[in-house]
DNA sequence: GTATTATTGTAACAATTTGAGACAATAAAT
DNA sequence: ATTTATTGTCTCAAATTGTTACAATAATAC
């Protein structure tokens, strides 16, 4: 990578105009769900990651371009849930004040960077451990954040997460979620924690165990050495091992 | 309306570029679960109804004013599902022949409609026997055609189509489908064909009937006087008067 | 070593929901 | 009056879920 590199907008003649993306990537850090927000240098302003779709390039790739910018990660497991058309969210001053506070003079009152925008909302499900989150040239910082601990986000991005985590809660348990939240092997405790995150309220103990049991996408591995004063928990693993991706097509 | 009315193409400075929708508008005869499907003239071409979004109007907005003027309809039901956003749509060979077939002369190579489009879907379930569907200027029918037996559709709209299904599948106990697709007063039977025509399968009718009652959806009303050789059914409705449109926000 | 503590895994039984069949009620036709 | 087709409800069986109980066991305290 060159240090030198100058800052570059993203060019109108490459990407689609007026459409953009926005991504709710989601992680578990043992206790809480968390998602990774956006702060915009010298402007206190926060938001999802998001980006721009090149005129030459599927939806989805776009999507899967800008979370491999973001996380390092390939392969991420991504889900459309809605996309977002009303002037509500059309605020061409915030895009104004992001801009010029990384030194772009807008003297072309036209920039399509302040356009209005449809944007196509995904979220995404990462393992929390494996990522080490990369700021974009507009960015100073890319943190993650509880869910019930969000600092106010520009536009209709708290909507977006809203309904994000509405789509993550109706999915769960037909979409293997804890696959992708989890690291290869865990135990049945860290599954009901993040069922629990997710849901927002605690389960049973024994009901879970039964029934996540009873589904046969589990399977068993020896015993954790826990190190703590009580009895060892199994290590399962999904049975299907790949991931899926896209698993609705565009 | 004025018959004389040159028949005109939307104009590229009036909408939002590369941006449509598509609509899979469902009804229900009393026996089958049917579609309303375009024919474009002269061409044998079929494809679903849609349309552009203008600049200054929201994207749900853009889609309620389509279906109004396609079926005559105010406050039809209507929810989002998908953004197709692939190259396996992208055909401006299609859009050439229906162009041509019209009369147009497109000797503008880059005419906008011959661009790459990313297409927002959306169902809408309406009451088949309130409307008389009206072609548009390109299209020389529009008719119900039963789910499964539709023609060969356009692009990737049998691929819309499907999703179409599996979200109204997925939605049919979340959020009342029946009311949208049947008439103010309807019979529990009349209620479990619409389930059975959106499921694909049959139900067992005293089970049906115990759920229906014990969800306290329903207003039981005056008995029917069916004019058929067995005990007279009860006539429902649902509880909630106002039917719900747009239910998420946008 | 032995008792204690904090889980974990599973069994047992109760409560609830769903499946399946039976049957009385009844509107019209015979 | 009898027959036919369907409706509404009840009952009992089967399956699922809620709840409690308890044995197993890995570390710690003594």
């Amino acid at each position: 990578m060159d240090p030198n590199k100058k800052k570059q907008l993203p060019l109108a003649e490459d990407f689609i105009p007026h459409l953009a993306y926005d991504s709710v990537i989601f992680g578990f850090n043992g206790k809480q769900l968390k998602i990774l927000i956006l702060e915009y240098h010298n402007t206190g302003l926060f938001a999802l990651p998001g980006g721009f779709v090149k005129r030459d390039e599927p939806l989805n790739t776009a999507v899967s371009r800008g979370l491999k910018e973001r996380t390092g990660l390939d392969e991420i497991y991504l889900e459309q849930f809605y996309t977002f058309g009303d002037f509500s969210r059309y605020d061409p001053e915030v895009m104004r004040v992001i801009l010029e506070a990384n030194g772009y003079d807008l003297k072309n009152e036209n920039h399509w960077l302040l356009d209005r925008f449809i944007s196509v909302a995904y979220y995404a499900l990462i393992n929390y451990n494996e990522v080490a989150p990369r700021p974009d040239e507009l960015s100073d910082s890319i943190n993650w954040y509880a869910i019930e601990e969000l600092p106010a986000l520009i536009q209709d991005h708290q909507k977006i997460v809203e309904k994000a985590l509405a789509t993550l809660r109706e999915n769960l348990d037909k979409k293997l979620v804890g696959m992708n939240l989890l690291p290869e092997k865990f135990t049945m405790k860290e599954l009901q924690q993040v069922y629990e995150a997710v849901l927002g309220e605690k389960l049973r103990r024994t009901t879970f165990q039964r029934k996540m049991l009873s589904l046969d996408i589990l399977e068993r591995h020896e015993k954790r050495f826990s190190g703590r004063a009580h009895k060892a928990p199994f290590l399962y693993s999904f049975k299907s091992k790949k991931k899926q991706r896209h698993p609705s097509s565009a």
